[in-house]
DNA sequence: TAGCACTGTGCGCTATAACGCACAATCGGG
DNA sequence: CCCGATTGTGCGTTATAGCGCACAGTGCTA
């Protein structure tokens, strides 16, 4: 992952502070932080505590996540099909992962694309493990429990992926789906 | 206000922990951070600065809005009424269940489509549910955390949904995006 | 011009974050 | 039983967060 966003967080204070127009000591009276650590914080040159961050988004009448929001990992990411492509398997398939596993939830969100005639078998996933497929564009067939279903556009499916299945693609256009894997509890993906 | 939030980092961190199963130990390998500062946390003894914050996120393999999400001042009381979380507002705003809430995974996923000059706000879901919107079409106006943010076609985002939030499309088009809504832990949607 | 108030920065001091290490307690195997 | 591995906690040391204060620079007013 990047580095620790002790910068980011200088810039954004510093960008709060001037919206309200505040000077440092204006600042520090609301805040309860003196005004040269402040300082410090905004020119990159320390790293708050916790309490310290709570005092400052308390100062300036943020909600925590407010303050530090930024300095996620950029919960928000490029187009998939402008972002790096995965070719995960065979040739025509294409996999991206859009938001990658989180044991908090328990799921992660894999976006596929299938050219037309190709094809992939996923071996069977850990036990529990359920997956939901959402078919964007045109139409996949699934091979699970002994049989072949055919999915369109708009078509989803929800199927225990702890088991042998296969996603193929016989038609003629690109066959394009989402597919939110959520595995058991108290189980870490990896 | 409400105190900082030490102790509830440290309970926070110590049920992250204990979810992965990892000892202290293994915790500090994974977060390069040491085994005795964690334990101080853990307990509340001790104020971690972002840096040793962000080590634990990115070692626990969570953005850092999901390691302090439950740390924000909410001051507001969590709307005990998660059911129907859409206030709208109806004209312009389609809503489709693509797959209702199960327990067994703890998640439901929402299809939205916004017609161009619609907007639907949503209280406060309760607390600990994160919300991750993928967009379709269109461009998506977010308002979370006191802005605004555009979220374009093909983008995606993880959020606190338990908190005030508005989505609005000011663009000429419809806008179309998926919203996987997770519900916190032992916790019962309905 | 001088004087005053304000602004942001640097510095030295104090408090505490963060660490490595030792250790008591626990568990499992020989 | 003993021994080794593991676990979480406490302690002393080091690094730095956080502070009050001084000060250079700026702008305004008499």
């Amino acid at each position: 992952m990047s580095e620790p966003p002790v910068l980011q967080l200088g810039q954004r204070l510093r960008q709060l502070r001037q919206e309200r127009q505040w000077s440092l000591d204006e600042a520090a009276k609301q805040t309860t932080v003196s005004k040269a650590m402040l300082g410090q914080i905004e020119r990159g040159e320390s790293s708050p505590t916790l309490s310290t961050l709570w005092k400052i988004a308390t100062g300036f009448h943020l909600s925590f996540t407010a303050l530090v929001t930024d300095l996620s990992v950029a919960s928000t990411e490029p187009n998939p099909q402008a972002s790096n492509r995965v070719v995960s398997d065979d040739r025509g398939i294409d996999v991206v992962t859009l938001f990658p596993y989180d044991p908090l939830v328990g799921f992660e969100v894999m976006y596929l694309r299938l050219e037309p005639g190709s094809q992939t078998q996923s071996d069977p996933h850990e036990q529990g493990v359920l997956e939901h497929l959402i078919i964007l564009e045109g139409e996949l067939e699934l091979f699970i429990d002994g049989a072949w279903i055919r999915l369109k556009q708009g078509d989803r499916v929800k199927f225990a992926g702890d088991q042998f299945h296969v996603y193929r693609n016989t038609g003629k256009t690109p066959v394009v789906f989402y597919d939110i894997i959520h595995y058991a509890k108290s189980s870490d993906k990896s």
